[in-house]
RNA sequence: GGGCGAUUAGCUCAGCGGGAGAGCACCUGCCUUACAAGCAGGGGGUCGGUGGUUCAAAUCCGCCAUCGCCCA
């Protein structure tokens, strides 16, 4: 350590991430540590980052994500693994062009205005200034993706395979264009997926209106939240079964405002309860009307246009916005005597998934993507195990959504994303689908025009995990990275991604994209809530970086890491805040206090050969937690090893021997403190990778970056009789300091105590780890004895009980009498529940001879242990305050 | 309407068949030469309700209640 950061050290008795985390990720970098070799014989570990959208900025769920994707990825790395993060942004069609018509609208302009081409250009440079927003946002978090193999998912080797695979699916037969009912959203007009599509619940109201009967007095009532969607009724629809309507059925009706006949017809799909259990059919402007429609081949009037206005066929009120058409059609209807009523009616409604606004059921020319051929393997896939949900209840989720797919809408009406390999001919109509440009047509003509749609972006990101590593083409990446080893992402876009990457890794890179699919949980807001930008209830990982550093909020969102979705909570955030400074000052008292020597491990004291065997155990844990994605537990053990063992016992152990006096044990010891050290900050270094590399570039020796540094196995012998003999050590400890703070000593006075053992080994360890003790408990031990007869000089002791014997503490002139009293009836009382706990239970004859013989065996000599203990207690309490109550 | 999940200390959450845990908050005492973002000690819970299975239930099963998420 340089004069210089030792000084620095001296003075910084906080952890400031500010002064520490900026330099790392630039050194990192610059030393290309996150790119796999190639060529390596090392076995592979590949995660593909889920690509965030180009348009966003990192939000709870990427951090959550990425910090466990960095934790395995790094932790991989350590291990020796040829590691590769795919680093990427998908192109976000939607998203982006809404983006850059918002630029072209503050300069007055539409993108129909500047054309086609020009928008693309615009587009692009959007991508370029703003883009890598969010993969930078990634860096301050610490994350080691391979940034020099960044991929976008209209680069031109993307676009390749994205095409590549439209034309092979359309050749199969797969991929086909249907004049359909779609989503339509007016606002971003274009066409949506199913998933696309979010429903809310809101407060509507139905309408009950009277359709007057042709051919004699009277009407029929329907009901309909939709009035405005009456322009284009073909029919009205009745139960079969329904006796009130059996006599209408096959009549006509004469359609309001409109004057069109339509028909009576029946249909079992009414719902006799629903309404009047009269039902207007739209075929153009309901997707189940529109099954109907197609039942009864009745007419599809559509009376919207793509902007959600009505359209000429609308007649008078043609040009009306649909919230207009619908009041004025209401009023309308109202004046004729036509609205019987209208009630509140609490209904889901769908809203664009990019923008909100309320989707359309629009029937239009569109490109869809037939499921089941490819689904089969996909399902066959997670039923047997190869891909594997964690938390395992999602893989139900994914089956129950496979099993019921309907054909996906794959085309959409943007000017941003992969524009539809497929040519038509204005001469003879032919539909040409090639993956690069014809010239001429079969027919000879040369007058080809490309399709103007652009496909899902879901589309293109489905073939994420095989595109990246240079499909279609033969491609050394792909033979070594495919499949990917994990996924980790949110449940939202099981179905919009996870699902449809497995199909098509299945079809087209002939293998299963990843093994195991994480679903982290989601953060929910203080309120117990999803986040919410309209509710002003989100938090934005960015904050959290600024104020407590980006190894505090990924330790802390890696502790809410469980299976369970959690309420984001500042304090996980500033327990670890806390935890990293006591790591950090761990770290000061080693680099400050150690003498000259290089990390050695030795163990020739107690102390030494207990941490070394806990540290092993540590290790072995974390390995096993973190091969089962156990996040949030893996911090819970690295949080008390380092902590509650490391720092609260080890470290205190070790002043006494290091200060000593005795240069040889100081620089053994020192090395041992150093090894410690590089032990822990190599566990603690995929969790919290700014800190520990910080620190440990300050250990003395040379050294690579820890991040290539091997990761603890945890495969060393552990000491278990160290482990006992400490164990029974820290009790005696604890034991006393209690016994001093209940009894009110204070600090300053160092008491005597005597420690009354039965077990000579158990007196040995004892006595040979006195001073331990005696610095520990700032007690002096004055001797340890096999019975108390054999105590001296010991008067009126206070007792405390320790594992396989007592401890007797002096009580005149130091103790409050009154206190020893309440404090010694307070454990009597405690013993006794205990014992009569352990009692019962012996004395249930079906417990003794049901319950497995280790746990009875386990019982007796509890109950005898309590039994003693008691006794104890009690002749205590007797000895100075006559009979216990 | 269907499905999934949750309900454990004041708060946020672990534990998921054999003696109720953590962090924060609270109480007591400490500026003990790594750390007051700290140290030592302590109080606090019929584990939502109710039935059942079991020698044994916070833990497994049923029902009910409340909340949340997803799908339609």
């Amino acid at each position: 350590m340089s004069p210089d950061s030792r000084q620095q050290l001296k003075t910084s008795k906080r952890y400031s991430p500010v002064d520490i985390e900026p330099k790392w990720m630039s050194r990192w970098l610059e030393a290309g540590l996150f790119s796999p070799e190639s060529g390596a014989e090392k076995e592979a570990y590949a995660i593909a980052l889920p690509p965030p959208n180009v348009t966003g900025s990192l939000h709870m769920g990427h951090a959550l994500n990425s910090s466990i994707q960095d934790l395995l990825i790094r932790r991989a790395r350590m291990q020796g693994k040829n590691a590769l993060w795919i680093c990427g942004t998908d192109h976000a069609g939607i998203a982006t062009q809404n983006q850059v018509e918002k630029q072209l609208a503050a300069e007055g302009l539409t993108r129909q205005q500047v054309g086609r081409r020009e928008f693309e250009k615009r587009a692009w440079k959007w991508r370029d200034q703003y883009g890598s927003t969010i993969i930078n946002q990634l860096k301050r978090l610490g994350c080691s993706l391979d940034y020099d193999s960044e991929r976008f998912t209209l680069d031109e080797g993307y676009v390749h395979a994205v095409y590549r695979v439209f034309t092979v699916l359309y050749e199969k037969g797969f991929i086909y264009r249907d004049e359909y009912m779609v989503n339509w959203c007016t606002r971003c007009h274009t066409a949506l997926s199913d998933l696309e599509v979010e429903h809310q619940e809101c407060e509507d109201k139905l309408y009950y209106l009277r359709y007057p009967l042709r051919d004699e007095d009277g009407y029929l009532a329907i009901a309909t939240a939709r009035p405005e969607t009456m322009l284009g009724d073909t029919a009205v629809a009745v139960n079969p079964g329904d006796e009130r309507y059996r006599a209408f059925i096959g009549k006509q009706v004469i359609l309001p405002l409109v004057g069109r006949e339509i028909p009576v017809i029946a249909d079992e799909y009414v719902d006799v309860s629903f309404g009047t259990g009269a039902l207007k059919i739209t075929p153009a402007h309901d997707p189940n009307d529109f099954e109907i429609g197609k039942k009864h081949g009745l007419e599809e009037i559509n009376v919207f246009s793509s902007d959600g206005r009505i359209n000429s066929s609308g007649g008078e009120f043609a040009g009306l916005t649909l919230a207009d058409a619908r009041e004025q059609i209401a009023a309308r209807l109202e004046q004729e005597g036509l609205m019987e009523k209208v009630e509140p009616y609490p209904h889901s409604v769908g809203a664009c998934y990019r923008c909100g606004t309320s989707i359309e059921p629009f029937i239009s020319l569109q490109w869809f993507m037939r499921m089941d051929e490819l689904a089969a393997p996909a399902i066959r896939a997670v039923e047997k195990g190869e891909i594997g949900f964690v938390p395992e209840r999602w893989k139900g989720v994914y089956l129950e959504w496979m099993r019921s797919l309907r054909p996906w809408c794959i085309s959409r009406q943007l000017w941003w994303g992969h524009r539809l390999p497929v040519w038509y001919c204005e001469d003879c109509g032919e539909i040409i689908v090639r993956e690069d440009a014809p010239s001429i047509c079969r027919c000879g003509s040369s007058e080809l025009r490309q399709e103007e749609d652009v496909l899902d972006t879901w589309f293109s990101s489905a073939l994420w995990p095989f595109a990246t590593l240079g499909w279609p083409d033969a491609a050394e990446r792909l033979e070594t990275f495919y499949p990917t080893n994990v996924l980790v992402t949110a449940r939202d876009i099981i179905f919009l991604w996870v699902a449809r990457m497995i199909m098509m890794g299945i079809e087209f890179a002939g293998e299963i994209p990843f093994r195991d699919v994480i679903i982290n949980p989601t953060i929910m807001a203080r309120d117990g809530r999803r986040m919410s930008k309209s509710l002003g209830t989100g938090v934005d990982p960015l904050e959290l970086i600024d104020s407590y550093g980006a190894d505090p909020t990924r330790f802390g969102l890696l502790n809410m890491a469980s299976a369970q979705d959690v309420r984001f909570s500042d304090e996980r955030i500033e327990m670890s805040r806390n935890f990293c400074n006591k790591i950090f000052n761990a770290g000061r008292f080693v680099l400050l206090g150690v003498a000259d020597v290089m990390p050695k491990q030795s163990a020739s004291s107690l102390a030494d050969r207990w941490i070394d065997s806990r540290l092993q155990a540590a290790a072995a844990e974390l390995n096993a937690l973190l091969d089962d994605y156990e996040f949030s537990e893996a911090t819970r053990l690295l949080y008390r090893f380092v902590w509650n063992e490391f720092c609260d016992w080890y470290v205190e152990a070790v002043k006494t021997p290091l200060y000593g006096g005795d240069q040889a044990v100081r620089e053994e010891v020192s090395g041992h403190l150093l090894y410690l050290m590089e032990s822990v900050l190599k566990m603690l270094h995929p969790f919290m990778p700014f800190l520990t590399e910080e620190l440990a570039a300050m250990l003395p020796g040379k050294r690579r970056f820890l991040i290539n540094e091997s990761f603890p196995a945890g495969d060393g012998e552990r000491d278990l009789k160290a482990e006992a003999d400490m164990e029974l050590l820290m009790a005696a400890v604890i034991s006393l300091r209690t016994l001093r703070n209940e009894l009110r000593v204070p600090p300053s006075r160092q008491a005597a105590a005597v420690l009354v053992m039965g077990d000579k080994a158990a007196r040995r360890v004892v006595q040979d780890n006195a001073d331990l003790i005696e610095s520990l408990a700032n007690t002096r031990l004055v001797e340890a004895v096999g019975s108390e007869n054999e105590a001296t000089a010991v008067t009126r002791p206070a007792v405390a009980l320790v594992p396989g014997g007592k401890l007797l503490l002096p009580l005149e002139g130091l103790i409050d009498v009154e206190a020893e009293k309440t404090r010694l009836s307070g454990a009597i009382s405690k013993k006794k529940k205990e014992l009569s706990r352990a009692a019962a239970k012996l004395e249930n004859n079906r417990f003794v001879t049901m319950a497995p013989a280790q746990i009875v065996e386990q019982e007796r000599s509890k109950l005898q242990q309590h039994q003693q203990e008691l006794a104890e207690l009690v002749q205590q309490f007797e000895r100075y305050f006559g009979i216990a109550g």
